[in-house]
DNA sequence: CAATCCGGTGCATTCAATGCACCACTTGGA
DNA sequence: TCCAAGTGGTGCATTGAATGCACCGGATTG
């Protein structure tokens, strides 16, 4: 039991290091032991998984198999003690999200809070990835749920929920635009303004929006924090963009934040989802009804 | 690597035994020594697997999906062999079929022949099970493809191909009903017939049929073998039924048959078919390839 | 009430996994 | 050109986890 998935531990530790002795170091026992357990399971196994270099070791396809094959292995485990703690009426779990930045700051707390509120005994695990690393997060099974904006390929990745989130300008209350009644575009590019990179999806739809104008985003400051954009909108009068689940009507006071006119943006798309055909553990897969259930509020409200 | 399915084999052990003794005596360990691996392995597992009863142990929920888990690992697992084996160029895998007696004579010894032919490094194991037992095989990863005709439910099965096969009578080359054009069931069953048990498929087409125009099936002889049908035929001058995949219009030269006509019974369907949502190893995938070309070649001559 | 079968446990034993020291080899820079 | 540093691999002594044996307490069964 144990012992079995500890040699994967290890064999993991060996691909990350490149070389068996500084996986061993990494480990905590000595090179040759992990030599001897390597050598063994591929001898058990009937092929080698890494090729020899001259300067260490690298996973070959077949070692890419067997790693995939094991991180299944390990993450159905997992589901199978959710469900069985599940059926004893103790509700233990572990819970492991991918998600944009625009979830960090309200909707993410507020959910987790919620679900923690109603099953105590189970943890969360937030990893903050863009929408390209969002997929691969849940193919490796490092995380169970994504819940990202505008995701790139959707090959491996299974919509749980959708609803659209249309981008938005934000800026202090006293800024020029904040009489509008509808937002534009141009408006917005002929003030200073900072944006996000672009490998994030709000920077994606605006790019393209700029470019069936004529105009391109010309940012002053280009960032990969949300939280710096927010932020920096108090400091200098500039046009700032996220979209509304991750900006509040309550908090930030000294902002506002209105949606682009739909006439220059269609609305981006937020999705929840899982990698396609696994199936989750009991407490995942309720917190992801949950979040579904509240996102679908979100959209009528 | 080994240690671990192997305590899962033991484990398999107690519980077809529903005895930690017993399972002992099967695999050639003491009790004591069994009695500790299950005792270590439920304590690392976190809950109890068996429910202690004062003449043996059983499995409890818990350990039903424990079994479950372990069976989808060994089966993912040698998935993963399969596909490093293929890679490495060397042409290795086992094949496992649940199938209805009609594929035994004549098709799947062509197929699995023919397959073996070009890859001499597969083997094949072949189970024969009824429509009912055909699907629990696939879940529990004791077959990997299931080839049978009229199954009952399809829940966790995924239908990888299917074709139409009417119900056919034969009989000896002699008998009245070889001159007919078209065969009625009513003549059928006006001669002394042999037919299989409830449990097949063909029975359940020709007691629907029977009883939709009034009638009812009355064989002299009922038999759970189709073997005993077609040689049965050719001792008393019966009508005996089978599908035409499990007939040969060369072999069998003292006798004929015919289709029953459609006007009294629909055909059937006979379905390959694999677990719902599971990955296949390259063999057994592309032996199922073979087979369902094969099927749809032999549809449409 | 005795026989029998069950799961569980203390104790001595053994064998596989480990750590240590060392080898052969490649590489990169003094 | 040569040496230091790093790599994977191996013989040998040691240790600890898994095993077998003997036995216990309890429940069923006749």
């Amino acid at each position: 039991m144990m012992q079995h998935l500890d040699t994967f531990r290890l064999i993991e530790a060996i691909a990350r290091a490149g070389s068996i002795r500084k996986a061993a170091e990494d480990s905590n026992i000595t090179a040759s032991a992990l030599n001897r357990r390597l050598a063994r399971f591929e001898r058990e196994f009937g092929s080698q998984i890494f090729e020899r270099l001259p300067r260490g070791v690298r996973l070959n396809p077949a070692g890419e198999l067997v790693l995939q094959h094991y991180r299944a292995q390990r993450s159905d485990l997992a589901r199978v003690k959710s469900q069985v703690a599940d059926l004893s009426g103790v509700r233990r779990g572990h819970v492991t999200i991918a998600c944009s930045q625009a979830l960090l700051p309200f909707f993410l707390p507020q959910q987790i809070a919620a679900y923690r509120n109603a099953h105590p005994g189970v943890t969360f695990a937030v990893n903050v990835r863009d929408r390209e690393q969002a997929e691969a997060e849940l193919v490796s099974f490092r995380s169970d749920l994504a819940l990202v904006f505008e995701p790139r390929v959707l090959v491996d990745f299974e919509v749980l929920h959708a609803i659209p989130q249309p981008v938005c300008a934000l800026f202090t209350r006293d800024h020029p635009l904040a009489d509008r009644a509808e937002l534009r575009l141009r408006d917005c590019l002929d003030h200073p303004h900072i944006a996000p990179a672009h490998k994030y999806g709000v920077r994606g739809l605006l790019d393209m929006a700029a470019k069936r104008v004529g105009r391109t985003v010309a940012p002053v400051v280009e960032t990969e924090s949300f939280e710096l954009i927010r932020y920096y909108v108090m400091h200098e009068r500039a046009v700032g963009f996220q979209i509304p689940i991750g900006l509040s009507a309550e908090q930030d006071t000294g902002m506002v934040f209105r949606p682009i006119s739909d006439r220059d943006m269609p609305p981006g798309n937020l999705l929840l989802g899982q990698m396609r055909g696994r199936v989750l553990s009991v407490a995942t897969s309720r917190f992801a009804d949950q979040v579904a259930l509240a996102l679908a509020n979100m959209s009528v409200a």
